[in-house]
DNA sequence: TTGTAGGCGTTATCAC
DNA sequence: GTGATAACGCCTACAA
């Protein structure tokens, strides 16, 4: 019942433990007759190593810990997808834990990694500098994905929302829009609060002379919906709605439409992230390329971990303007 | 840099490791003066139990694995929440791994997780009853989800597909259906195979003299389409067709109304799943509560870990009927 | 109450 | 080429 060790291994092919590693692991100093003895007695006894034990002797888990916020349907799938991917390939495995607040649990959820794995990958936009400084383990390689402001001092991996802010607001303007509004997501969200700042830029560059109008939102689509109510009290006046991901866009597009507001027509309704959603409803958004990012962040934590180099890059990735239904021409 | 051992901690609170790890551990023969010296050392260094030395040593990881197959959006998400939350409210870590064949990468997954998990869930739709027997680590608590049949020896959670076609089935000829077609899923898929045996019963119970009309799918929108277009070839004669998921039976629902066919009017659609798409277009369709089968499964093998009793129990999870707008009364 | 020592399953460094 | 043996960091009899 319990596991065979590599003792029992040992014993039945009549060689020391020691000889029973190096045949195991391939090393070219056993003789190719014992080497045979020892692969022979291991299936024989379905041996498979202690992945605990060897760890502990190599100080190597060849595991990686990645801890994330609550994240949901396709952007955690494809997000965890593109990193599982990228570890296994690279011989190691994933140690994953979602953490829900700010509290004494984000903290707990880190220590408990110490001694499990090698690296960290952390995902915190609602963490602040202090709390992430505070605790992550000493000793552990880490990469911050999305993290807040002031951290990159370490190797980091984020989104380019000023890039990709810009990208839209080029595309609105260059479609006739001229009153814009921007649907905010949470306040402690460092994407959301990137986006607002983007916002206002572009803004500036492209409209010197308007006002920009921002909405408060928490990225659900109640958000959307609430402003689409504003909009049709007229209570906000605009010729076009960014905002900050695409749940928050569809509902305010849907709220629009069920209103009878022409879309594209009167107003243009874009979002941010391509939820498979918008490609359903054609809404036009930013597409991010979340299983990249996640691959990203593993090759660089693992390239890091294997000593290619330090790497302190802060890197940006760049999302991609996917133009669909709801920003077409507007109506003259 | 380098972590701070036990040993560190017993040098500098002037005691031994042993006394250590007893305040550490909160066992009651120490004295106070003791473990308050003890815990100062500790919080001075910084100090972290080093989890693979303990569970070396406990014989116990307090982590389990997970190895799941190439599940998308909503559902994936949804379900490694659920899991993980349970998890973790139990003290346990979560390791993750994505299967994606049947061949030795699956068996190579299975074997990475010994000596570093308490125990298995492994969700296996596509996998064979002989090659998950053969590469199921002897020693390892697991529990199937969802797994091929005939494994039903060991503890179990999986669907109840006989009771959630049988719903489906029932309320569509309870609303006037009569000439119901079945897109079935890919033929590897366990549930899939149950959904079409499940229709085939369910069917000659309520219809006994219709001819059921099975069309072969992928779960994929592409496969729903095809339908559609075979229906409005007049290759396929129904006034209603069930989907083995959401998927297809979106694909076939905007395919038969971008022709121009009345949904519901004259054909109803159904699908299975209830991802967010289909809320939000109102299909009717079987919802699955999937983050609590997850749970349930981590809560079922715990207890198994930590001695609760033996749980050979295979136990199945009702899906709900929501009723949409896609199969109200038939137009007369 | 406290400390010493052995063991968990490996790998690696020595001798031989 | 092979075999003892000392780590790795922790827990836990057993002794004191």
């Amino acid at each position: 019942m319990s596991e065979a060790t590599i003792r029992d291994v040992a014993r039945r092919a009549q060689v020391s433990i020691a000889s029973v590693s190096r045949a195991l692991n391939g090393l070219d100093n056993v003789r190719a007759e014992t080497r045979d003895r020892v692969l022979a007695a291991a299936s024989e006894l379905g041996y498979v190593p202690h992945a605990g034990a060897r760890s502990l002797s190599l100080a190597r888990a060849h595991a990686i810990g990645v801890v994330l916020p609550d994240l949901h349907g396709e952007f955690f799938s494809e997000f965890v997808r593109g990193m599982d991917r990228e570890a296994g390939r690279r011989g190691y495995v994933m140690l994953l834990s979602n953490i829900h607040d700010e509290s004494e649990q984000a903290a707990a959820a880190l220590r408990a990694m110490r001694g499990r794995v090698d690296g960290l990958i952390v995902m915190a936009p609602h963490l602040s500098e202090a709390m992430l400084r505070r605790s992550l383990p000493a000793g552990l390689p880490s990469l911050l994905i999305n993290g807040p402001e002031g951290m990159e001092d370490g190797p980091t991996v984020r989104l380019d929302n000023d890039a990709a802010v810009e990208a839209m607001i080029a595309h609105l303007v260059a479609t006739g829009r001229r009153r814009i509004a921007h649907i905010a997501g949470p306040e402690g969200n460092v994407d959301a609060r990137e986006r607002v700042a983007a916002f206002r830029a572009s803004m500036a560059r492209h409209l010197p002379d308007a006002d920009p109008v921002i909405v408060a939102g928490d990225f659900s689509e109640e958000g959307g919906e609430a402003t689409a109510r504003a909009i049709i009290a007229g209570q906000i006046d605009c010729d076009a709605v960014f905002a900050a991901n695409d749940m928050m866009a569809l509902g305010c597009l849907q709220a629009l439409r069920s209103a009878g507001v022409d879309v594209p027509g009167r107003i243009a309704v874009a979002g941010f992230d391509d939820v498979p959603l918008a490609r359903y409803l054609g809404l036009t958004t930013m597409r991010v390329r979340i299983a990249e990012m996640g691959a990203r962040a593993i090759t660089r934590l693992i390239d890091i971990l294997e000593g290619k180099g330090a790497d302190d890059a802060a890197e940006r990735h760049q999302a991609e303007l996917v133009v669909r239904s709801t920003t077409g021409a507007r109506a003259t």
